[in-house]
Order: structure tokens, then C-alpha cells, then sequence
DNA sequence: CGAATTTGACCCGCGC
DNA sequence: GCGCGGGTCAAATTCG
């Protein structure tokens, strides 16, 4: 599961991007905005191609953020009033192909989502000054895959696209800087 | 030295 | 049928 912050423009990290957390030694992507210095900020959530559509299993709605693909749906993190979430394409409506994207401002490459990640290509796309990054989970058996590429309208946003339902639970932590 | 990453080659779908 | 572009493979290279 991958939990997201509702979108601001005020987090620590914006402030200053290149804050590290004296506790934690990685990206803390869970937890309590006040208490990590390097919440990321979410801006836009879902960026897909086509219109969504209400036949399949994908379900959207304004909530406090989690997208959770494990069962083969996802509740959107809160998006802004006028952004309509739509899927990417209709061939990865089955259920073990559920497929979304969003949007993160930050300055690191590679979000940590919980899930440990193989990088098995990276390729310049059209229309793009900025490499796409190829990732399979790296966990035996499962066929869950992220694209990872920087916004080429906005460097200061990395878009990230998964692919696949996970087979297994997620080696997420829960970090704030108070208790680690 | 094994694991992870890099990167050029290859494959495949799509549009013309 | 051909060329282009996106996605994947796998050998080579780098890293810990």
C-alpha cells in the first residue's frame, strides 16, 4: 500500500529540498507531514489517457490519500476539484493488470514506496529531455512494474506509472522522526 | 564475488 | 510492408 499526503504546496521538503532527517536514513514517505522533514508533496494524483469509466473494478474517490492496488482496485488520494482522474488505457483494465500514475514533486529519482524494486531498463522517450526508468518488483514471483520519469514540462515532478497487482505484503515502514 | 545497474540490441504494436 | 517508438532482454559493467 502506498499512502499519500493531500496536496499542499507547504511541506518541509518544499521549503527546503535538500533537508535531510537526522533520524531517518531514508525517504520517509509514511507518516505525519509536521513530523517528517522529507514528506513528499503530492500534487497532481492521477494522470491517465482516457476517460475513466465506471465498468470496471477501479474505483476513485476524494478520500484522506492511499492507493491501494493489492486487491486489484485503488482508492485515489484526494485530487483537486477540477482534475478527473482517467485510466490509462483499456487494455490494463483486468484486475491483475490495474494500472495508475500520479504525480510527486521532489527532488529524489526513485520514490520509496515499500517495495523493494529491480531496475531492468531505462530509455529516452519522445518528446522528453528526461530518461523513463524500467522497475519490476523484486520480489520472487511477483510481475507488479513501476515507470519512473521526471515531468518534462516540470523537472521539479516525477511521474511515476504502476503496473500489476502485488502478490504479496509490502515491506513498508512507518518512520517520523520521533520514534525511529 | 554476488548483486544491482547500465545500456545497446531486440521485439512488437501501431500508423502510414 | 516499413519505419518509428515504447518496452524488455541480457551481457557487460559497477558497486558494496
Amino acid at each position: 500500500m502506498l499512502k499519500l499526503k493531500s496536496t499542499t504546496n507547504t511541506s518541509p521538503q518544499s521549503q527546503n529540498p535538500n533537508s535531510l532527517n537526522p533520524i531517518c536514513d531514508h525517504p520517509p514517505l509514511y507518516g505525519n507531514q509536521l513530523e517528517d522533514p522529507l514528506y513528499f508533496d503530492i500534487a497532481n494524483y492521477l494522470m491517465f489517457d482516457e476517460d475513466f469509466g465506471s465498468n470496471d473494478n477501479i474505483s476513485c474517490e476524494k478520500s484522506q490519500g492511499v492507493v491501494d492496488c493489492s486487491n486489484g482496485s485503488f482508492t485515489s488520494p484526494p485530487f483537486a476539484n477540477n482534475i478527473k482522474p482517467r485510466r490509462v488505457v483499456n487494455k490494463y483494465k483486468a484486475q491483475d493488470d490495474c494500472r495508475f500514475a500520479f504525480r510527486t514533486k521532489t527532488q529524489l529519482e526513485v520514490m520509496d514506496d515499500g517495495y523493494k524494486w529491480r531496475k531492468y531498463g531505462k530509455k529516452m522517450v519522445k518528446n522528453s529531455p528526461n530518461p523513463r526508468n524500467y522497475f519490476k518488483c523484486s520480489s520472487g514471483g511477483c510481475k507488479v512494474k513501476k515507470r519512473v520519469e521526471r515531468d518534462c514540462l516540470d523537472a521539479n515532478y516525477v511521474i511515476t506509472t504502476y503496473q500489476g497487482t502485488h502478490n504479496h505484503a509490502s515491506s513498508a515502514y512507518y518512520c517520523t522522526s520521533s520514534k525511529i
